[in-house]
RNA sequence: CAGAGUAAUCGGAUAAUCGCGCAGAAAUGUGAGGAAAGUCCGUGCAUUCAAGGACAGGUCGCCGGAGAAACUCCGGACGGUGUGAAUCGGUGGAUAGUGCCACAGAAAUGUAUACUGCCGAUGGAUUUAAAUCACAGGCGAUGGUGCAACGGUGAGUUAAGAGCUUCACCAGUGAUAACGAGAGUUAUCAGCUAGGUAAACCCCGAUCGAAUGCAAGAUUAAAUUGAAGGUUACAAAGGCUGUCCGCCCACUUCUAAAAAAUCGCUAGAGUUUGUGAGUAAUCACAUUCCCAGACAGAUGAUUAUCUAAAACAGAACACGGCUUACGGGUUGCUCUGCAUU
RNA sequence: GCCUUUGUGGCGCAGGGGUAGCGCACUCCCUUGGUAAGGGAGAGGCCACGAGUUCAAAUCUCGUCAAAGGCA
């Protein structure tokens, strides 16, 4: 989990984060990104989604949820969080085929997504 | 020893590093389940409408007990299944009435017999009589049916036959007696015996305010105002929580944002242990403990060891049940088979 | 979290106790120089799954699973 000043928390962000309508995929993992940062200082808020339709199962869904947000916290803490810094949010939606990714797969897949999202 | 039945129980552990929710000034403390699941029953709690009547309607259905209540639990009765331990059962009424019973069949509910048949004892006709006729009449045995044919099987009786009540063995029903708290069981007697379906409508008995569900609902400050207000005589249309009586809406003034925070929110039909009552469910008393409370939503990640990268699976107001999912074990009691003593 | 509805040929739908049907699509034949349209014939169903009631269940009852929708 991480500390609140890095969560994704309203409703109305959240939709906003959308509205902009870009993003990326890859082996079953999507980023949203919201609007570019005016002021680097702020911390980049980062949201997780894993749909009920992507699985029934709570805790697969959680899972998932868990190991994305972990990897992410990882990321924080080493400075390789990548091009994440240039936007205000960042949504990060689970799907069906990264359910059966391991972590250090995930892990991959973020960084590459991360890397990604500066064009 | 093998195979079963049943009741319970555990629901990964330890260490290291990095992290999260809640409480707290801090130190620190604490942090998912036996099913948290399905949402199938029942409650508490909250709001709205009624607190009235009528008609509808729902639910339940062997007996006794427990429980706040329940499509709940415990003990028993009866019936089904099993060699057995056991286990399963929505188990009132079909003589209150109505409906349905395809195909087949003579006939499917009406104290049936038109048809196919059996008989012709008795009466009648022919006739001396025997015999013949199948006329009156008697009979319900026979009928390639069907889930089901009006108690069943076998004998006796008879002209032919028949529960005929004559007999044997059964099935049901009623009465009486005994036992039992009761469902019921057993015995004796009575010829009393007119299908099935109520998980078809229904009848009987018992019982139920209705609806909506914490996204219920309550509070707070600010903006131009109030999380709206006022009016309502009739008619039409529409709506409302079953329908009617009834109520809302209409007409007018006015306008915000599918916004935010706080409360509801967890001390309870509670947990642990013990004693007593009871066959048991459960209850009483004492003792002990405080044990998640988020709001884009907390338990995670990595490594090592343990036989082994454990199954089903994640609280969202709470509780009692039911149902379903589940790796690998452990324990008690019981049954059957085989072997030995 | 709560509430509601629906599961029947490949697709869309009927049927509400007594032999499972309709339209489109599919296969073959006819028609045409050929295709479409049209005509004729045919195949394809454990009626979502598991129990129960009944002589008999797609239909009645109970449970399970799946899909869809609604509530701020």
């Amino acid at each position: 989990m991480l500390s609140k000043k890095y969560r994704l928390k309203k409703r109305s962000a959240f939709t906003a984060t959308y509205r902009v309508k870009k993003s990326f995929y890859l082996e079953g993992v999507a980023v949203f990104v919201g609007f570019r940062k005016e002021n680097t200082e702020e911390p980049t808020k980062i949201g997780f989604v894993v749909s009920k339709k992507t699985h029934k199962r709570a805790v697969k869904r959680n899972r998932l949820k868990r190991l994305m947000r972990e990897n992410y916290r990882l990321f924080l803490k080493n400075n390789e969080t990548g091009n994440a810094n240039l936007y205000k949010s960042l949504i990060f939606v689970g799907h069906e085929r990264a359910l059966k990714l391991n972590f250090n797969r995930i892990k991959e897949v973020m960084r590459l997504l991360l890397e990604k999202i500066d064009d």
